[in-house]
DNA sequence: TACCCTAGTGAGTGTACAGTCACTCCCATG
DNA sequence: CATGGGAGTGACTGTACACTCACTAGGGTA
């Protein structure tokens, strides 16, 4: 599926750092067959985009599965170490950090926007937190991107176990 | 000077959307002459992102001054509302979103990590406040670039009320 | 057979960009 | 006057990329 390979693609290069051409291998279709079914290389990013917004909500309501019945925090919780989990490989991550630098386009602001309300959306509904401990989600959530975006979490210096406690990184 | 079209420019437009011709011209000087003063465009990159932090720590040291004596939560605060009014105009806020979406480019990385330890140390000792605190300092940060960035804190949608409860936004 | 429709491509076009190089201009010093 | 060097540029090169277009292969239907 295309969509699939703009997500991987565009989580590597970015948006300018990767070519049409690129996902267009990576799919085993000719750049030209792109063009029929994305009409711009925008249209091909949000597509990544969607797609990645749906596994990431699909893994936030798994992690609220896992923690039913339990009171708001233990699940926003839960949903917090389900998205920890889920961004492990960088690449879900790496195409948010690429979509924000982006978001003047406005086919793509719009789509990160809509991703961005789905997660607020859900983890309040779900967890039924009040809205302090939902921005607090959020915020922490982002702070996950840095660490991991800039390899912070991988460093042993002093500054980066402030940056990075509590919050799990790959090994 | 070089380094402070370099911040505007790839400001404006990332490190892939931004052309050397771009800040030679904002600098009044031809492309070629940028490659006499910077070997790589990375190195422009880079000169531009020191440059943003610089700016940074400056306001933060001034936020810090106009609490002096206060409690480190109070200092804190104080930075934390310095740094608001800083990045009103989005320009050192956006560099910082593209420095992260290219961090994998080693010499932007460095500079990025060596940005964010600035911070993180210059909040930790001129506050005094506790690791959980700082830890926070910088999420709430984070969430802020997330909230300008994909002009967010100019919606009035309740998710984005929730997310953006306690952040000024310009007005 | 004749027709059309879906899925797909090869070969290009025009443009834009990182980086280079040989060169000029001008000023300071001996 | 000569000469050396810092400041700066015009003109170029090779490559890469978004996007287009005329075309084909093959299967379903009348």
């Amino acid at each position: 599926m295309v969509a699939a390979a703009a997500l991987a693609e565009f989580a590597r290069g970015g948006y300018h750092g990767t070519t049409v051409a690129d996902i267009a291998r990576q799919s085993r279709i000719s750049p030209a067959y792109v063009f029929k079914l994305f009409p711009r290389k925008e249209s091909l990013f949000v597509a990544g985009l969607q797609a990645c917004f749906d596994q990431i909500l699909d893994a936030l309501a798994a992690g609220a599965d896992a923690a039913q019945n339990q009171r708001p925090d233990a699940v926003l919780y839960a949903m917090g170490g389900a998205y920890a989990d889920l961004i492990r490989d960088r690449t879900l991550l790496m195409l948010q950090a690429h979509a924000l630098s982006v978001a003047d386009i406005p086919e793509i602001g719009e789509a990160l926007r809509a991703g961005v309300a789905r997660i607020t959306n859900f983890a309040k509904g779900r967890s039924g937190a009040d809205d302090d401990a939902v921005q607090r989600f959020v915020a922490y959530g982002q702070l996950c991107h840095l660490l991991v975006a800039a390899h912070i979490d991988e460093l042993d210096d002093a500054w980066a176990a402030i940056l990075s406690h509590g919050i799990r990184h790959p090994d």
